[in-house]
DNA sequence: GATGAATGAGCATTCATTCAT
DNA sequence: CATGAATGAATGCTCATTCAT
């Protein structure tokens, strides 16, 4: 009866260390990396200053470990199946779904962008995570111009570098500096499916994209 | 009346502050606006310490200096016409010369990223920045669309936030990180406008990209 | 009624405790006293950190444990009868016997000396040992003075005061710091007995020390 | 008719640099190297916490500077000329001189000592200056040896090490624990040497030291 | 104008010690 | 008895900023 799922078979050592991180995740969103003070993580989870100590060796190490619980997370990610079919199928899914896991991780990928600036590790450990995603792409691609579905204009490599980035970058704006007109996801999905299937100008591939859609709901 | 040795007709003051401020990007660059210290700089334009404040009332203040005059700059380039004819001949001019500018401006923009997030002003600033390119492209899709040559499945204004997000995010990849593979600035240029005329998928859009290219060299 | 497995006769409390302090030995000898931690006595002697609050108040109790022990050790040597004859025979006997005690004690000298500059206690405690070195050595040259073996020139007390530095001064150096040629204590012996009783200048008084010698073996 | 010895001709950072390094010393003397804190030893030189590191990166490197001092005025004081004569000569004026030195410096003697516990360095610097009065004394030894003084049964170099420690403990027992009797450095200076001289028993070699004694006068 | 000495708030970090379990 | 989590005082050190010279 008094078993709680949160709290139950844990240690309270690992609990704390927890509910560190925990505080560690709410005071970086609040403050940024740099003005965070190990003293405001350590009381907003509770606890003493020297507390923090026996769970991490700093500011730093609480960092690296949310950061790493990032990586894992996208890398889950961007191994997932990327739906059959035509290519604008899956682009459409993995850019939706790459969205929403954003938006829900927006502090953790905001403080890996701010990080990245000042400590070197962070900074490789982002590129590591966009190297994943644009490998990704890039045999998404390949896949689509070995069935002949690809513009022969387009290079596969620099195509996959640049879509990323303006997925990466879009969500960037969007959930963490919030300075994106607010939109569906959906709505978005489908314009950069638009983009990237059919460009902007003439000459249109849309009709795909309809179906598409029909696949996630 | 002497002819003065250093620079026309500065006075002592304004050469002094100019060598503050240029050392101050030389310092921001090595080491990041957090990091650097303003006795560093100072000595890096040959003063004391102390000098530095007659200059500057901040460390922020250079900086503010420094960005103000990348903001000018990016906006006189964002006010200069578009190039005629057909809209991917702008596009390719744009992007070319944008890249262009932000490799020579690479340590002010790394520097404008890296500053806000720590000052709120610095972020709105960029973001006025971006804005202002955002609008320039919106205009002219506008104008394309007016003219035609714009695909109805695409909405102007997300279009035109997501491509520049694009350009943006991989000049910052290239050339402020250093993480995209070396490759002229116009064989870019040209990927880019083929995914912005044509999408990554079949149905070509490719020959007017030769013709807007000649118009460049 | 069973038997116990380990040292004989003693409650667990007691065994505790001296593990404790042995624990305490070897951690105070590898880092020195200021830069032990109890928690790392502690760990040496398979406990937890708060284990040691039982058996020992503080860091510094645990350290006048073992200096306790060494005064008594050092005392019930010091009261040892001095060998009979000629004083060199004592002499040589005495000093030999107190290098190899120093020798096997030499981290609780080492420990007594450091922590002699913090804890006047324990720098009291030294002197108290000193003092009672010195006392024997006194009295060992006011008989030799009754019995006509002394030169006159020579004042007993500062004599005593003397010699005992020596000796004391050389254990530290040899023992302690290392920093003294090796030599086999025998040889040492020999030679602090030749300058008690020859000085280091003409006119000997060699021959007795052969006879001493044999008395050791 | 304002100039003022100690305060003319030094740069306000110098005078400043030494007022800590006067500081320090004072600060050590009453509180240990261990127990002394930065702040205080700003404080006693009328600084606030931070100017301290204007002239020293941090405890240790005062403590330094001040024993790099003593070390030059051991080594002076060390390589002076032995006086001539008959070796119980030079015994005789260089302890005395050895004494006074120490007593005038006793408690940078004391700083040594107790920071040689801690600092590796430290305790490198005291042996090389042990060493260095240890090479004197054996010179003087071998000299004696050479013109037929000394006694074949002593070692000149273990002689040398163990009446060097002889004198260097009572120095620090005498001057910086004040734990030996009060008694004017000339009767000391008079003991040592008798002890160097004829040894403590019987067949005495006494006249000599009085001739030596009218020198120093 | 320049200098560079001095300030002092600000933050990280350590570790002996306590105490609930 | 033993654990190990938590405390919090103590201190070191940095650096933007001020100001007397």
């Amino acid at each position: 009866m008094s078993a709680n799922v949160s709290t139950t078979k844990l240690k309270k050592g690992d609990r704390s260390q927890r509910a560190i991180k925990a505080a560690a995740r709410k005071v970086f969103e609040a403050d940024g990396f740099t003005k965070a003070r190990v003293q405001d993580i350590a009381a907003e989870a509770g606890f003493s200053n020297g507390a923090f100590y026996r769970y991490f060796s700093d500011k730093t190490s609480v960092m690296m470990a949310l950061l790493k619980d990032l990586v894992e997370g996208t890398l889950a990610f961007a191994r997932e199946p990327l739906g059959s079919g035509h290519p604008t199928n899956s682009i459409y899914l993995t850019t939706h779904s790459y969205l929403e896991f954003y938006a829900e991780n927006r502090d953790l990928f905001a403080l890996l962008v701010e990080a990245s600036h000042t400590h070197p590790d962070v900074e490789t450990m982002w590129n590591e995570l966009r190297t994943e995603a644009v490998e990704h792409v890039t045999h998404m691609l390949d896949t689509a111009r070995d069935s002949g579905h690809m513009r022969a204009e387009v290079d596969p490599q620099t195509a996959a570098e640049l879509l990323t980035a303006m997925t990466d970058q879009y969500a960037y704006l969007r959930f963490v500096l919030d300075r994106m007109p607010e939109q569906s996801v959906e709505a978005v999905s489908r314009q950069v499916t638009e983009i990237w299937s059919g460009g902007v100008f003439m000459s249109p591939a849309a009709p795909r994209i309809a179906a598409a859609q029909q696949t996630v709901t």
